[in-house]
DNA sequence: CAATTGTATGCAATCGATTGCTCTTCAAAA
DNA sequence: TTTTGAAGAGCAATCGATTGCATACAATTG
């Protein structure tokens, strides 16, 4: 690689001329700038960005931590986010924690010690990882969900609300009979959904024993198999609806729907809590609700950029920023059968 | 962040004498490294790996450039690798090229610059990266598909074959007439697909007017516009069975499908060129070839480790290992309508 | 002509960790 | 007592770019 000196001999200068003619410095004579110029292009001269890093103590690369990759929830998430950092110029540097908090502790502090600038983390418990950040002198934005951590900006999805809206679309289509199939619930924001979901159930006056959820680990195996429990009860507690809380209550809901032969929406409803590119093509196209994935990536970033170049009369106090999803109505919930 | 230096000034030694002791020089005596690390955890000493990395000229980054992530064929891809490299302490910066080789050139610069010790590259034109790839002095691998580059490793899919098998397998359910939606023909590997499927098409000895190859765009748009088109087309030439080259040729042939009211595969079939985690829960079931990405992440990672730590007796002959797939049937495709 | 102001550039420190070479001790061997 | 040597540790250069301060020279002004 050529460095700032070769040019430097090349032209005869010394490296800070030429760091400054490169660098475009005014004080850098036009003839002398030309030359250095020539000479850089000539030579294929391309910055070590490490030692600049070194200098400027900031390097361009961007943390994104996120739960997982098999999950389009994230996947776009994560998507919308790259765009949004190559835009800027920076790049991403990508970790998965797969919900595991002790894997998130080594994959943060590696990120940290490696001099990332700043990291956009898809926090995995409650707790977050306030232990972890009296340590750090780069901001940490809390993307999708928000934890407990003072201090964090959170650039979030209100799980709450959402599917609180859920249950009150179901209802409003005559649902009585609802289970919710959502995450272990130790998971993050698997707690709000859980809030969501009894406060709605509570506010309409339905029946918490026929309305109920189920907390599964993320896999399709598990959560088929617990719908098949489900759909096996006695028919006065067998739920009309579902809601699939995350990906894997989607698929594992369809595939046992399919293999008994049931049509949506007339044998059972199904809405899922996130918006997929193939549920507009399944059989039936899939009601689901929304997250504003895109909004929510320009805003965490554009937020990240601000706290990466802390204005000085910018108040640096945490900002929380919650988005609202919306329903998408499709094919798979309808009323439930008269019986 | 706490230094070298600081810790040497609380021990009252040199900070070369520190690096040493963290570093397991034998050379320190047991009583200075005991109080070298003493003083170390209490300062909370994290190495700077920029500085580190500035001098080793190694920095544990490992830059993975795919086209997007709005496809999961390279989801999976990529979460094969993250996981592995993970294991491996290894980093990934992400890019996105989406196929567009001007900005392909620019990611792979920009990385490079930052001092990615190696890099992981979807090509996106058959030229591949030969003109930038003078100017550079770390290992690249080709994965998934493989340009023309001389002197690159690749680990990638045979698409000729794959086609080629696809071709044979809706044969053998009796289609005649195939249309294969690809994509555009400047894509690489787009070119090797229909080289396979113009190649068993002749070897079957089928009439090439009624098996043609439709180049679109990636995007479901203008996949599901020509597939309309090829719907409307008269009856002695309308295909009986639909090849998805990619992603979006898949939700695009189903949401036309869906549309028009068409059952599968009594109406038409359909297979695809890739798998994806819904195919077997919608109605019906993908029929799809299926490609090993696993095991590719998997060698594709050995491979980069292998070339990071050349051993001296080892060859450095570039390695290509190509990769087959395998149909998995399911229920898109079947025996075409007796007409 | 001397003093002042600019303009163009170089010197050297800095970022933090690493490492080749040197130096000091102290002990064992000759 | 001198030689040899090994252990332990420090000095200073290095990685490459940046930047505060100093300097040299020319142009402008009083």
């Amino acid at each position: 690689m050529t460095t700032l000196k070769e040019i430097a001999e090349a032209v005869g200068c010394s490296s800070a001329t030429v760091s400054r003619a490169l660098n475009g410095d005014l004080r850098i004579s036009a003839q002398r700038r030309e030359q250095v110029n020539n000479e850089a292009i000539r030579l294929g001269y391309q910055a070590n960005q490490l030692a600049r890093s070194l200098r400027r103590q900031k390097i361009g690369y961007v943390g994104v931590i996120i739960p997982n990759l098999t999950n389009s929830y994230y996947t776009y998430c994560l998507a919308h986010l790259t765009d949004r950092l190559t835009a800027r110029g920076l790049h991403a540097v990508l970790g998965c924690h797969n919900f595991d908090a002790s894997l998130d502790a080594t994959l943060i502090q590696s990120l940290i010690n490696r001099e990332v600038d700043g990291l956009l983390h898809v926090p995995c418990t409650k707790e977050g990882i306030e232990g972890v950040l009296k340590t750090i002198d780069i901001p940490v934005i809390e993307i999708v969900q928000r934890s407990a951590s003072r201090g964090v900006d959170a650039v979030y999805v209100d799980n709450a609300k959402g599917i609180a809206e859920i249950v009150r679309y179901l209802h409003g289509l005559g649902h009585r009979r609802i289970v919710m199939i959502a995450g272990r619930r130790e998971v993050l924001g698997v707690d709000a959904q859980a809030r969501g979901f009894l406060g709605a159930v509570k506010e309409i006056g339905l029946s918490t024993s026929t309305c109920t959820i189920e907390h599964l680990p993320a896999n399709r195996h598990d959560c088929s198999d617990r719908i098949e429990l489900c759909l096996d009860g006695p028919a006065e507690l067998r739920p009309t609806a579902i809601i699939a809380a995350h990906y894997f209550a989607v698929t594992a809901a369809l595939s046992v729907f399919r293999v008994r032969g049931m049509q949506l929406p007339d044998d059972i409803s199904l809405v899922a809590f996130s918006n997929d590119d193939w549920f507009d093509v399944s059989s039936p196209p899939v009601t689901t609700f929304e997250h504003p994935f895109r909004s929510m990536s320009n805003v965490a970033t554009q937020l990240l950029l601000t706290r990466l170049q802390p204005h000085p009369d910018h108040p640096s106090k945490p900002e929380f920023i919650e988005f609202d999803g919306r329903m998408l109505e499709r094919v798979s919930a309808g009323p439930p059968a008269v019986s």
